[in-house]
DNA sequence: GCCGTTTTCGGCCCGACTGTTTTCAGTCG
C-alpha cells in the first residue's frame, strides 16, 4: 500500500520535534513544519506525484533535499535521516514539549541538571523539589510544571468547533455588555471553521484593556486565570477549554482580527509580503518605514496594502489562496441562503426523535423548499432500519402529507445500507420508486482500501443510486476514516450521474475540506446534507457550510442550492 | 532547510506575558 501524505507529514514533524529537543537551528526546524502543513494541505497524494515523476519542487516549502526525502519515504516506506534522530534522542522527550511552559531550552537544563528523560522523572524531580533550583526556574515555574504534567491528557485534546459554539456566542455576548467595550469578535481556527479547535481566541475593542479583562476572569464558565495583562489574558473554562482574549484599540481592529483568526502559515505569508514592500504588519496595524501607522481599522485595508482583495477567513490556510487573491480568482464561496434543502434525514419511523410532519415543519421553518426523508434500510438493525414493506408504506405517508404541505415538499428516499459486496439492502423495484436513493458504509469499515473503494464503486453501478452519504464513514476522534480510493470513487460518481455528501453532522463533517476541493477540481457536485436525526438537527446545515466553505466550494458547486425541479434533472441517470 | 523586486548568501513574522532576572530569556500564539 502507497504512503499518505498525512503519514509523510507526520514523519516531518517529527523530524521537527526531534530537531527542537536538540536546539537545532530553529529555521531549519520551521522548514520541515513549513512543509508538513503544505503537505496535509493537499488535495492530491504525493505518492502518486512521485510515481508519476512530478516534480516535488514546485511546492511551496519543498526544496531539492525535502523532496529527495519524500521520495525516498515513497520508495522505501521510511527515512533514514528520521531513523537516526530517533536513535540520538529519547523517545519520551518528545512527549515533554507538549507540556506548556516547557520549550527545547529549558528542557535541556533539566536534562543537563537533572537527567530528565520523560513525563515520570520530571514529575518525582518536581515533587522532590529538585527543580526550583535550577538556573532560569523557581518555586512558581516548578509548582506550574506541576500543575501542567497532571493537566497533560486534557489540554491536548481537540475539540468539535460545534462543541464550543455556545459557551463561545455565550462569552463573547457577556463581553459585549461590558462598559468601554466597542466590539467583540471570535478568531483563531473558530473562526476559519475548522472541523475542530484547540482553543478559543476572541478579539475586543475597547480604549482600555482594564474592565474588559476582569469580566473576562469573572467569566461564570471560568475555572482558572492563566495570565492576565492589560492586552491579553488566558483563562481554563471548567470543560478544560483554553480561551485568550486580546483587547486593542479601535484604529488597531483590523489588523489584530486578521492576525489572530490566522492561520499562522498564512499570517506569516502575508507579513513576508508586506516586508518586501517595505512594511511593519502586526497585530497593531500596517506601519512604513518611518513607523507611520498606514492601515488596520479594517482587514480589507490590511490586505489592500500587500494588494490583494479581502480574503474569506475559511481560506486562509496557505492552500494557494494568496495566489488565487492576486490573480482575482478567489472563489465565491456558498453560503447558507444559497441552499434550497436538505437531502438526508431520518424520523422516528427508524431512528429519529421527531414525527415526519414535525421535520417537515421545521425544514420549512428554515426556509427549505425540499426534505428528502431517508430512512434506515433493514441491515441497520440497531436503527430500526426499514424493509421494503415498511419502506413503501412510510412513502405513502409522505404522499399524504406532501398534499397537505404548502411551500416544501418532502421526497421519498432511503438511506441504505451498502453491504459488504457492494450491493444495496433494498430491491431495485423499491429503489426505482424513490425520489432519492441515499446510500451509506455502516459496517465492515476495515476492508481494505481496494475492497473497500470496489464496494463503493460496485453500489453506484446500482442504477437507482444518486448520493453517497458520509462517504469515509469517520468520527471525529472517535473512528478513524475507511481507507478509500477518493479520487476513484469521485471518478467514478462523475462517471455514473452520481454524487457525494458532506454530511454536516459535527461529529463527520465527512467529506472533509480537502475531498471538498478534490471533487470542485473535478467539477463534481456536492450535496451539503445534515442527517439531522431531530428537528433542531436540520440547522446542522450551517456546519457543513462552514466545511464547504474550506473546500472552496462555491454555490454552483453544491447540488442543493438548485430549485427542486433542477434538483431532480440533475440527479437522474 | 527554503528562497529570491534585498537573487545563490544571508536572511527567515512579531509582540505579550511570566518568572526570573536587575535588563531579559524563554515560551507562546
Amino acid at each position: 500500500m502507497s504512503v499518505t501524505n498525512a503519514e509523510i507529514a507526520a514523519i516531518f514533524n517529527r523530524i521537527a520535534d526531534l530537531l527542537e529537543i536538540q536546539e537545532e537551528n530553529p529555521f531549519r526546524i520551521r522548514a520541515y513544519r513549513n512543509a508538513a502543513r503544505t503537505i496535509q494541505g493537499l488535495s492530491h497524494s504525493l505518492a502518486e506525484m512521485v510515481q508519476a515523476g512530478e516534480a516535488l519542487e514546485a511546492l511551496p516549502g519543498i526544496g531539492k533535499d525535502l523532496a529527495a526525502k519524500i521520495r525516498e519515504i515513497v520508495t522505501t516506506g521510511s527515512l533514514r535521516k528520521l531513523r537516526e534522530l530517533e536513535g540520538a534522542v529519547p523517545p519520551e522527550l518528545v512527549e515533554l514539549l507538549q507540556v506548556p511552559g516547557l520549550g527545547p531550552k529549558r528542557l535541556k537544563t533539566l536534562r543537563d541538571h537533572l537527567d530528565i528523560q520523560g513525563v515520570a522523572d520530571l514529575e518525582q524531580a518536581a515533587r522532590e523539589g529538585l527543580v526550583r533550583n535550577l538556573p532560569g526556574f523557581g518555586l512558581k515555574s516548578e509548582q506550574n510544571l506541576l500543575r501542567e504534567l497532571s493537566e497533560l491528557k486534557r489540554r491536548t485534546r481537540r475539540w468539535l468547533r460545534a462543541e464550543v459554539e455556545e459557551v463561545a456566542e455565550q462569552l463573547v455576548a457577556h463581553l459585549r455588555g461590558v462598559k468601554g467595550v466597542k466590539r467583540v469578535e471570535l478568531a483563531g481556527s473558530y473562526r476559519r471553521h475548522k472541523e475542530t479547535v484547540g482553543d478559543l481566541d476572541v478579539l475586543a475593542v475597547a480604549s482600555r484593556g482594564g474592565a474588559v479583562m476582569d469580566a473576562f476572569a469573572a467569566f461564570e464558565a471560568v475555572e482558572r486565570v492563566v495570565s492576565k495583562g492589560s492586552t491579553r489574558s488566558q483563562v481554563v473554562l471548567r470543560s478544560g477549554l483554553q480561551v485568550d482574549l486580546r483587547v486593542v484599540p479601535q484604529p488597531s481592529f483590523g489588523a489584530a482580527w486578521h492576525y489572530f483568526t490566522g492561520s499562522k502559515a498564512h499570517n506569516i505569508a502575508v507579513r513576508t509580503m508586506g516586508v518586501q514592500r517595505g512594511l511593519k504588519i502586526n497585530e497593531y496595524g500596517v506601519f512604513d518605514r518611518s513607523g507611520k501607522r498606514v492601515a488596520g481599522r479594517t482587514e480589507a485595508e490590511v490586505y489592500a496594502q500587500v494588494d490583494l482583495p479581502w480574503i474569506e477567513p475559511e481560506l486562509r490556510e496557505r492552500r494557494g489562496e494568496l495566489e488565487a487573491a492576486a490573480k482575482g480568482r478567489l472563489p465565491r464561496l456558498v453560503e447558507l441562503k444559497d441552499l434550497k434543502g436538505d437531502l438526508h434525514c431520518h424520523t422516528t419511523e427508524s431512528d429519529g426523535q421527531d414525527g415526519l410532519e414535525t421535520m417537515a415543519r421545521a425544514a420549512k421553518a428554515l426556509g427549505h423548499r425540499y426534505l428528502a426523508v431517508t430512512e434506515h434500510s433493514r441491515h441497520l438493525g440497531v436503527a430500526r432500519g426499514l424493509d421494503p414493506d415498511r419502506l413503501l408504506a412510510h412513502c405513502e405517508a409522505i404522499d399524504r402529507l406532501n398534499e397537505e404541505l404548502k411551500g416544501i415538499r418532502l421526497l421519498k428516499g432511503v438511506e441504505v445500507d451498502i453491504l459488504e459486496d457492494g450491493s444495496l439492502d433494498m430491491p431495485d423495484e423499491v429503489l426505482a420508486r424513490l425520489d432519492v436513493v441515499v446510500g451509506a458504509i455502516h459496517f465492515a469499515f476495515g476492508l481494505s482500501r481496494k475492497k473497500q473503494t470496489e464496494r463503493v464503486i460496485r453500489a453506484m453501478d446500482n442504477p437507482h443510486f444518486n448520493i453517497l452519504a458520509h462517504p469515509t464513514a469517520r468520527l471525529i476522534g472517535r473512528r478513524r476514516a475507511c481507507n478509500l480510493d477518493m479520487e476513484a470513487i469521485m471518478d467514478a460518481a462523475l462517471e455514473r450521474g452520481c454524487h457525494l455528501e458532506l454530511n454536516a453532522q459535527p461529529q463527520r463533517l465527512d467529506l472533509n475540506d480537502l475531498h471538498c476541493r478534490m471533487a470542485k477540481e473535478r467539477g463534481l457536485k456536492v450535496v451539503i446534507s445534515t442527517d439531522a436525526h431531530s428537528a433542531g438537527q436540520l440547522g446542522y446545515l450551517r456546519h457543513g457550510i462552514g466545511q464547504a466553505r474550506r473546500g472552496w466550494l462555491e454555490k454552483s458547486d453544491v447540488l442543493n442550492t438548485l430549485p427542486i425541479a433542477k434538483l431532480l434533472r440533475a440527479m437522474e441517470r
